[in-house]
DNA sequence: GGTGAAACTATGACTCA
DNA sequence: TGAGTCATAGTTTCACC
């Protein structure tokens, strides 16, 4: 059976995600100059990236500063949660707005949680009103950002 | 004297960014229908948000699986180095594509490395070609990702 | 508001299985 | 022959002065 989810990129398709990547307002026109296509055509195949999910989200990288958001913090969770009942944990800390990421690690320490706010102070609140009602916490260990030398999401798109 | 790169934002730049942090391919006439203003105004307001670096990119959110980048990784690491002089350190390891976030923070491991790549054999690759040309090195601490709950670098945008 | 340049829509041609 | 992909032309919408 063939999986309508299969991800089928060819080097236009790569091309074309490498030029929306870096600038994702970029024009129709202006893509089909760098690919050497019609404008109709790119248009059919960045449609169908987004049907297939390859696109996931057209975005805008927001200075952190011009908001005043100063303090980025890494928090480690341990939790004792048996296999398999652990969305609890995870789905509680993905809905606060201020987490940015939640990924489940291998470890001793379970989860690992990215999370911007405007001060020390947020931080603590965020943690004392949100961390504490959840339950199976057993503790967290918070890794403060002093500088940040690189941030991006960019993925390294290989043009065969 | 007055600052050209301070950040003074109204309520409106606020919905602005808001609206183009969920969507950045938004046309400047929905925006207008949005914040009640004419698209000519919206699109002034946006190309100064553009010159004051507040908007720093438009980017587009790409599913890695697509892409076979299917390990993410935490790396920790350990470095003597003076203060002052770590650049050398970090902008090394920013250089590296697969790398996304490069980060120095408190406590007694000096640097944070977010990176994505194919496999566990790509990673040890780039550890092998790269690290350990980078001296002052002392350590690493490398954590891997089993499972992404959540993943996005949307700020939380107060609308007063 | 008006002009030029885009995006969108529809149609037809071409390719490959 | 049928599905998929690309080019062309016509219409609408948008950006920009």
């Amino acid at each position: 059976m063939i999986n309508e989810n299969e991800f089928v990129l060819d080097k236009i398709d790569l091309q074309i995600l490498n030029l929306m990547q870096e600038n994702s307002r970029i024009s129709n026109a202006d893509i089909a100059r760098e690919v050497g296509m019609a404008p109709s055509g790119v248009l059919e195949r960045v449609k169908k990236l987004e049907q297939k999910k390859v696109i996931q989200q057209y975005t805008t990288r927001i200075n952190p500063v011009a908001l005043q958001q100063k303090l980025l913090a890494f928090i480690f969770i341990k939790a004792n949660v048996g296999p398999g009942c652990d969305n609890l944990v995870t789905d509680e800390i993905a809905k606060i707005p201020e987490v940015q990421e939640v990924h489940h690690v291998a470890g001793d320490d379970c989860y690992l949680v990215k999370i911007r706010t405007y001060d020390s102070a947020s931080l603590m609140n965020i943690m004392r009103t949100h961390f504490s009602q959840i339950p199976n916490i057993q503790s967290t260990r918070t890794t403060i950002v002093l500088e940040t030398v690189k941030e991006q999401q960019q993925l390294v798109i290989p043009i065969k």
